[in-house]
RNA sequence: GGGCCUAUAGCUCAGCCUGGUUAGAGCGCUUCCCUGAUAAGGAAGAGGUCGAUGGUUCAAGUCCAUCUAGGCCCA
């Protein structure tokens, strides 16, 4: 039996809320684990968010395809354990803390103590935790969070410990001096996919600066010359040691307008100098290389440098093709300088200001002191030329100053060792979308570097190497191992700064006190560590990780190429040799109603948990899984999503009560015996629903969500406005097939919505299934098994053509001023396919057009009928290729008449006559055929078939009309007078017409029947019914109803 | 400089893989129709050189090349 439905939801939030609370009560979640817990298993893996703030709406993206895949393979039967996981590492957290308790440097954070700054990193974790797990509940995304992984559990950093010290004993884990991106707030260097994050465009000054030669041939020719030197970073003009030039280009020794003698790239010239110079000579490098010149700044002695060398990655795009170099702050830069034996020379503290006894600059934060470097250029005559420049320019991705390239110790895995692999590993992965794969992440990995995986701060897991005074190295891969290292038992130490850095142990090699190395690693290690680490594995559940990997499915947002996708398949193909994840799907990132990105500052942040109050968690899934392409950036705004809940979601719950509402007035009940349908409505629909049932599953298998989306609200649309439209009637008179067929239309809708929107189809299951079927919740049930027998494609095919026809009838309609209330005798229909039409088909045509008879147009107007043919190019194409517009031709000198009686005569075909070809075959396929009568109809056409309606009115018809009008007037009283719509009444009426009073006595069992009247009686004289009184348009009746 | 994405109605987007001769939907606007789901539904109208150019083809929004503009990512 039915529950009660409500005619409609006023609140989607409240309905959810009620859905939750039956969640938890019957511990859904779980027992829909249970009971596919032995079947084949479909890993998911779910990449941990970053406990560092509060949840966004790009979170809900994400989530919402991180729920339907796994809900839809549950269905389907396979064992889908989802497992909650939480990045509790890292510069984020350490980030908020440190603006929590007002701090600026590490200086702060060491005086306040390791031990207690990380205590409140971890209290920071807990509580953005929560945050993140009302919102993923409220969102039905259903993941365990008893079974959550905690990258700074024990156990977790333990198997990261395990795993890194795999990578050391395969020599990939090395110290290095190398420049890195360096963020001197952080005091801490960068990898690169952080770095990937913090690109912001800058102005910068670009200087164009004179380095007078000293030495060498050009000085000798042209006394005074200077090499023209650009560059946007001043400040490393305080370090300058060398000057590169490219091998392959040409110099140019010029004489500028104002008389100086200038040396740079010949192709720059007309850039640098638009108002043209004279040109003294034109070298190679060669005769640059070697060169001295006298240096930018004497601020910081430089000994054996200061002269030309010679850089391959010298380009002559910009600049002046000649380079400035500085060893000590960029990667080409210490590469050629390490290959010309030149010094490094690094004025810059690591917390980014100058040496103090420096003049002029000494204790300036390095970008600042641009300004007095320029200013005493310009000064010291050596500056020719400053521009404004802007350039995207790295800056540290959570704490956003500027940072700077430094070379300084640290540890890297060395990845472009195993690059061949991870290519492979790539290969044999399927990227959703596909482009992904060899387009940017491919590219990425193609430019694969080391990865930098030490940080010099407190938060993180401890790089779990030992070091003795004479710097041996043992790795150490456990709590329990490095108990047996230590000599003592620390297997119960808080495995994290300070206490771990406590712990000495003996060197294996030299028998030296080692101590830790003091960096902690990359969070990204960690969460690429996942697969394995959420289980302690190899120190436990050792089954549990190899049932486990790789995983069949992961999901994020496309800025995880560089982030978790990479960490990801690194750790796993640099540990087992196989990437840990089979199918990935990459999603485009969500930008608010103008397109822009959503950002604090921009105030244009969307609230997740407000946005599912306003409209309800379904509406924002199916808006985040259906509308436009998931891998495309995607606007999110209010209307779109209410367009979602009107449009489909709304239309769907309407169907479902009117289904309730019906199958209550009748007192209709789902019975488990299962009939047949006979009625071509039910057969359509039914047929329609085992397609769809197809399809969706399809398009979810092939992640494809928003497929999945049109082909739902398409069936949604024709159920509502089409199947429920048509059998109406039906309804209103119990007819148990309808109820029957629509109940079942239902089911198969409701489970395969299921997974895109768990609330609204589970209210549905409650409401309409959960009793008949015995299954408690939707989410327990199977993903419906479609029967082949039920798909009937000439009936859907039939039912395109019932719907154009009447689309056809409708537009003829219009055209004419007379309403679809209004009977007419006939309509007259030509279109393909018509003759195959069965009669219950073409009586759905003539019902819906309000026609007393339909007749084929050929049949019924002989003569009268005007004849077009155009050539079907798809037809006549596939046959004549080249001949094909001949043929066309050919066609259009017809006489149209002549060729249609032939193509309609027996065997079907015409034989015509083609220019420079023989005699061709045509048939009915070949040609258009469009007709239409001449006169006295209202017809429409479209691509060859034609609806024509009888405009002319008996006095019968417009009696029919009349009836017709008044019922609709009695509906409407009926309503606004408050009647159920199963109330009987006593209608009441009165007019002055005499076509009024004919109407009624010629249809008053029509009347009575259509609008439950047990009573019909005129009204005459001054006996007004006491009730209110309702008048038709034209004002040629009057009505009254009453009890 | 490199990789990738996008460009179709006033707006938001389908269609493109698999080419077929009046190009679709929703929103908004105008007119009309229908209504026993009704703050729904339907028909019509206005609004498109399908970013540009060139090519392939009997035929290009669709395939290919080049270009332009915007975006994302990297240098």
């Amino acid at each position: 039996m039915y529950r009660e439905v409500a005619p409609r939801i006023e609140r989607a939030a409240e309905m959810e809320a009620g859905i939750l609370q039956f969640w938890q009560d019957n511990d859904i979640f779980h027992r829909s684990l249970n009971q596919t817990e032995n079947n084949p298993e479909w890993v998911f893996y779910e990449g941990p968010p970053t406990a560092n703030g509060s949840p966004g709406t790009h979170h809900i993206e994400a989530r919402a395809f991180k729920d339907v895949f796994p809900r839809h393979r549950t269905m389907k039967g396979r064992y889908v354990p989802r497992h909650a996981g939480w990045d509790c590492h890292g510069l984020p957290v350490e980030l908020a803390v440190e603006r929590e308790l007002g701090f600026n440097t590490k200086q702060d954070i060491e005086a306040y103590g390791i031990a207690e700054f990380n205590q409140k990193c971890r209290e920071s974790v807990l509580r953005h935790v929560d945050e993140f797990s009302d919102m993923t509940r409220r969102m039905g995304y259903w993941v365990d969070f008893d079974e959550a992984y905690w990258t700074m559990s024990s156990s977790y950093v333990q198997s990261v410990w395990w795993s890194l010290k795999q990578i050391f004993d395969k020599g990939l884990l090395v110290q290095d001096h190398r420049v890195t991106p360096y963020c001197p707030r952080c005091g801490t260097g960068l990898s690169d996919h952080e770095l990937a994050q913090g690109y912001e465009d800058i102005v910068d000054p670009s200087v164009y600066v004179r380095f007078p030669l000293v030495d060498g041939p050009i000085a000798d020719r042209h006394p005074g010359a200077a090499l023209l030197v650009w560059t946007t970073t001043p400040w490393t003009l305080v370090s300058n040691t060398a000057v590169a030039a490219s091998p392959d280009a040409r110099y140019a020794v010029v004489r500028t307008k104002d008389g100086e003698t200038i040396v740079l790239a010949e192709s720059l010239m007309g850039t640098v100098f638009p108002d043209g110079t004279e040109q003294l000579e034109l070298v190679s490098a060669t005769d640059l290389v070697g060169s001295h010149y006298s240096p930018p700044f004497g601020l910081v002695d430089i000994p054996n440098a200061h002269y030309v060398i010679a850089g391959d990655f010298v380009t002559t795009d910009d600049g002046t093709g000649l380079v400035h170099i500085a060893p000590a702050f960029g990667v080409d830069d210490l590469a050629v300088g390490q290959a010309n034996n030149l010094p490094v020379v690094n004025p810059i503290r690591p917390d980014g200001t100058f040496l103090p006894e420096l003049e002029l600059i000494g204790s300036q934060f390095f970008k600042d002191a641009d300004r007095d470097l320029v200013a005493d250029l310009d000064q010291r005559g050596l500056l020719l030329q400053e521009l404004a420049y802007e350039h995207p320019y790295p800056h540290c991705w959570r704490c956003h100053p500027p940072l700077i390239y430094y070379t300084k110790p640290a540890w890297y895995i060395r990845t472009t060792a195993r690059k061949d692999e991870l290519l492979a590993e790539n290969e044999s992965t399927n990227w959703f979308p596909p482009n992904i794969k060899w387009g940017r992440y491919g590219d990425w990995l193609n430019n694969n570097i080391d990865w930098s995986l030490s940080r010099d701060r407190y938060w993180g897991t401890p790089l779990p190497l030992w070091r003795c005074p004479d710097g041996h190295l043992t790795a150490v891969g456990s709590l329990t191992e490095l108990s047996q290292l230590a000599g003592k038992d620390v297997t119960d130490l808080e495995p994290h700064r300070p206490f771990i850095d406590e712990v000495e142990l003996p060197c294996k090699d030299c028998g030296d006190t080692a101590v830790r190395v003091p960096e902690v690693i990359d969070g990204w290690y960690d969460s690429g560590a996942m697969p394995f680490a959420q289980w302690g594995y190899p120190h436990r559940n050792v089954k549990e990780f190899q049932a486990n990997y790789p995983a069949d499915f992961i999901c994020e947002a496309i800025d995880q190429t560089r982030g978790w996708f990479y960490s990801l398949m690194a750790v796993g193909t640099l540990i087992f040799d196989e990437s840990s994840y089979r199918n990935v799907l990459c999603l485009g990132h969500i930008l608010d109603e103008d397109g822009r990105k959503m950002s604090k500052h921009l105030g244009n942040v969307l609230n997740p948990m407000e946005l599912m109050d306003e409209h309800g968690a379904d509406a924002v899934r199916w808006f985040m899984l259906a509308s436009g392409s998931p891998w495309q950036a995607r606007r999110v705004g209010h209307q779109a999503i209410t367009e979602v809940w009107r449009r489909t979601l709304s239309t769907y719950w309407s169907t479902v009560s009117f289904q309730a509402l019906y199958a209550q007035t009748s007192e209709w009940e789902p019975s488990p015996t299962n009939i047949p349908p006979t009625h071509v409505m039910d057969r359509w629909a039914l047929s329609r629903a085992h397609s769809l049932v197809i399809s969706v599953d399809e398009a979810l298998e092939h992640f494809d969500s928003q497929q999945a989306g049109r082909l739902l609200s398409e069936y949604i649309d024709d159920l509502s406005n089409w199947y429920v439209r048509r059998s109406r009637r039906r309804f209103w008179d119990g007819d148990a097939a309808a109820l029957q067929t629509l109940h079942e239309c239902l089911r198969l809708l409701t489970l395969a919505m299921a997974p895109m929107t768990p609330f609204i189809t589970e209210r549905v299951w409650q409401d309409l299934f959960a009793a008949s079927t015995g299954i408690d919740s939707v989410h327990l049930a199977a993903w419906p098994e479609p029967d082949s027998a039920s798909i009937d494609m000439e009936i859907q095919n039939h039912m395109l053509l019932v719907r154009k026809l009447v689309d056809l009838g409708r537009t003829a309609r219009g055209e004419s001023s007379v309403g679809t209330r209004q009977p007419l005798s006939v309509a007259l229909i030509a279109a393909p396919g018509w003759d195959g039409l069965p009669d219950e088909m073409r009586k759905q045509v003539a019902e819906e057009l309000n026609t007393m008879e339909i007749k084929s147009l050929a049949a019924a107007a002989g003569d009268l009928v005007d004849v077009a043919i155009k050539p079907n190019f798809r037809s006549l194409g596939q046959r004549f290729g080249k001949q094909t517009q001949e043929v066309a031709g050919a066609i259009r000198e017809l006489d149209p008449d002549g060729l249609v009686a032939q193509l309609r005569s027996s065997d079907g075909s015409a034989r015509i006559q083609v220019p420079e070809l023989d005699a061709v075959t045509l048939t009915q396929d070949d040609v258009i055929i469009t007709e239409t009568p001449r006169e006295g109809w209202a017809v429409a056409t479209e691509s060859g078939a034609t609806v024509a309606l009888d405009l002319e009115l008996t006095e019968q018809l417009q009696q029919a009309g009349i009836a017709r009008q008044l019922i609709r007037v009695v509906q409407e009283a009926r309503k606004s007078s408050g009647f159920n719509v199963t109330d009987r009444i006593a209608l009441h009426w009165q007019s002055e017409h005499s076509l009024v009073r004919d109407a009624v006595a010629n249809n008053v069992d029509l009347i009575a029947n259509e609008v439950l009247a047990t009573k019909v009686s005129e009204v005459k004289g001054e006996a007004i019914p006491s009730s209110q009184s309702f008048v038709d348009r034209d004002h040629t009746f009057t009505v009254w109803v009453t009890n």
